[in-house]
DNA sequence: ATAGGGTTAG
């Protein structure tokens, strides 16, 4: 092997062109990734240098992303070439898109007196694939308005754009386009315009373009897959991705990340664990995506251990690795890791904490004892020290904070305070804390602001009825009760669940659907017996319907969570831990009924909320009676 | 010369 020195001349020229008999020395040089030295010989050719060796020469810059040898390229073009064809713009389009120069490269194009659907399309994928959607939007409009005919590219790159409801707006328009020139049944196009009503929350007409779809590969069936798993339609997921692996389906690692996302839903372990180790058979494990799905997976099946070890053996993390693990902790009330771990993230410095790091610590302070750390984290924010500012969220945060520390008066000042018209879930939060702390004067003042915001939600009026009735005011309770009947629209119904033997049983207050309903019920009118002699007080206030205290008393027995902690008992063996998920929030009846439960039977309880997880061992909660 | 699916939070 001989190696060139740095400078050209005749004998390495015709050295290098007998390697490459029919290319030129621009070519050559260039294929030998020897950029430098081909710049230096366009200046040397100065006018002579033909057409397509540009187009070599910006080709090897983009591969090596080399920004200033491009621009070089191009200010040589500009000075030498008289009228340089359509290609070769669009060849510079594409070099500076990929180098991340968005405005040099909508220059090129604004600058071309003749364009064609590659130069149009190559600047929309730009925009699309940085999410600067809007732009991306735009040019589509201003290319129809040129009289350009999109093709199968401009449409798949484009729809990818389509984002919220004015997204849905033009993007169903843009479907009809897609109809009129037969490109539905196109797969890149087909997978895109799928993607795109599943992003905007319409899986019946996702699901209706997948039907159509003529062929399908991996990623027309993961955006499929991955429509119904981020709108919660978990089981649908679950039974869609067997329908489809039955049908041929092979599922490459973003197929499996979308499949734990329904899992992670579901708390579906025993699931969980088979993905896993599929994952690892297939040797898919080093992908951060896949890894980042299997931590989430674990820590909402309340497995942290798993998901610590996962997270701790990744060679390269991404924020949303260290997000995944911070929230774990957090939602399971473990404020020292919580800091402990975004302590480590910035003393790392390799990556830096985003809005959802800064909501995770907050509440995970919160949520775990340390309120004063997450103070100072709030107030370091506000100060600039991590170049993110606080956004809504994390002012709610605070007022979370404020109140469960039982500075209810300083929250409410807070929120008046604070650059933002406060929302019902900061509301909620006051009002939360002020059962809590039992603080009627202000907790009447955030629970009237609540049921001015959110009428229909119900859970509003029972927790401001639990802080009437905590300090007797009963003629109030029966107020809100009134008051509840106009309003209330039953949005979700309750539902609770837990995995037996990889199969998860479901309960619900009105379905009987169970097979082995009556056995639960029978067991669960047993334990409320031998639980009232142990100390349990049926919490009555947890039932707003107007009805005799014996109904309410039947009414708080049939809630979901009761009936499957009672299943777990009866399927599972003496000793172990049971988990149970419920779809909404926990009520208090609930929570006391775990609680004796767990010191009863000496059971752990792992009780998944709507948003956290409640820890129950020897009558003691992880989240210390406060949700 | 231009194209589709992905992980955290709410």
């Amino acid at each position: 092997m001989r190696y060139f020195p740095l400078s050209t001349n005749q004998h390495q020229r015709s050295f290098l062109s007998s390697l490459a008999p029919n290319s030129t020395f621009l070519k050559t040089l260039c294929s030998n990734g020897r950029l430098k030295e081909a710049l230096l010989e366009m200046a040397v050719q100065g006018l002579q240098v033909e057409f397509q060796e540009y187009d070599t020469v910006l080709n090897e810059c983009v591969s090596q992303r080399a920004v200033r040898e491009g621009q070089r390229v191009h200010a040589h073009i500009t000075k030498t070439c008289y009228h340089p064809p359509l290609y070769l713009w669009t060849r510079l389009i594409v070099f500076y898109t990929k180098c991340d120069f968005l405005a040099d490269a909508r220059k090129v194009l604004d600058e071309m007196t003749l364009r064609n659907v590659v130069s149009w399309t190559a600047m929309i994928s730009a925009y699309s694939q940085r999410g600067h959607t809007s732009e991306a939007l735009n040019l589509f409009i201003q290319m129809l308005r040129s009289g350009t005919e999109p093709n199968e590219f401009t449409f798949a790159t484009v729809l990818t754009s389509c984002i919220g409801p004015e997204g849905f707006y033009l993007g169903r328009q843009i479907h009809s386009f897609v109809l009129k020139r037969n490109f539905e049944s196109h797969i890149f196009v087909g997978s895109s315009l799928l993607d795109m009503y599943a992003k905007v929350g319409r899986i019946h007409e996702a699901r209706g373009v997948f039907e159509c779809l003529p062929e399908r590969d991996v990623v027309s069936c993961t955006a499929i897959l991955s429509g119904y798993a981020q709108l919660g339609f978990d089981e649908e997921a679950l039974e869609l991705f067997r329908r489809l692996q039955n049908e041929g389906m092979v599922p490459n690692y973003v197929t499996y990340a979308s499949l734990l996302t329904a899992l992670s839903g579901l708390a579906a372990l025993d699931l969980g664990k088979q993905v896993h180790s599929r994952t690892l058979r297939f040797k898919l494990p080093s992908y951060v995506v896949l890894q980042n799905s299997l931590i989430d997976m674990y820590s909402k099946c309340g497995k942290l251990t798993y998901s610590r070890r996962i997270f701790d053996s990744m060679i390269e993390r991404t924020v949303i690795s260290w997000n995944a693990m911070i929230v774990g902790y957090s939602k399971h009330g473990m404020g020292r890791e919580v800091v402990e771990l975004f302590d480590f993230m910035n003393l790392e410095n390799k990556v830096k904490p985003n809005s959802v790091t800064f909501l995770a610590v907050l509440s995970g302070c919160s949520h775990g004892g340390m309120e004063d750390k997450g103070l100072e984290i709030f107030n370091e924010m506000t100060e600039g020290k991590y170049g993110t500012k606080p956004e809504m969220v994390h002012y709610g945060c605070v007022v979370d904070l404020l109140g469960r520390s039982g500075r209810v008066d300083e929250a409410f000042d807070f929120i008046n305070k604070m650059p933002f018209k406060a929302t019902a879930a900061i509301w909620g939060s006051l009002l939360g804390a002020c059962r809590v702390h039992s603080n009627v004067d202000i907790g009447e003042v955030a629970g009237k602001r609540l049921l001015e915001i959110e009428p229909e939600n119900a859970g509003n009026y029972v927790i401001l009825s639990n802080l009437y009735a905590s300090v007797g005011r009963w003629e109030d309770v029966r107020t809100i009760r009134e008051f509840m009947k106009e309003k209330v629209v039953v949005k979700e119904p309750g539902r609770s669940w837990i995995e037996i033997d990889q199969i998860l049983h479901t309960f619900h207050a009105s379905d009987r659907s169970h097979p082995r309903r009556e056995e639960v019920r029978t067991k669960l009118k047993e334990l409320f017996v031998k639980f009232k002699e142990v100390g349990y007080v049926p919490d009555l206030s947890c039932v707003l319907f107007d009805v005799d205290e014996e109904q309410k008393e039947k009414i708080l027995l049939n809630h979901s969570e009761k009936l499957a902690l009672a299943f777990g008992l009866i399927t599972t063996s003496e000793g172990s831990s049971i988990r149970v998920i419920k779809n909404l929030r926990i009520c208090v009846d609930c929570h006391n009924f775990a609680k004796i439960f767990s010191k009863v039977y000496g059971r752990e309880v792992s009780l998944r909320d709507k948003t956290r997880f409640h820890r129950i061992v020897d009558g003691i909660c992880s989240c210390g009676d406060y949700w």
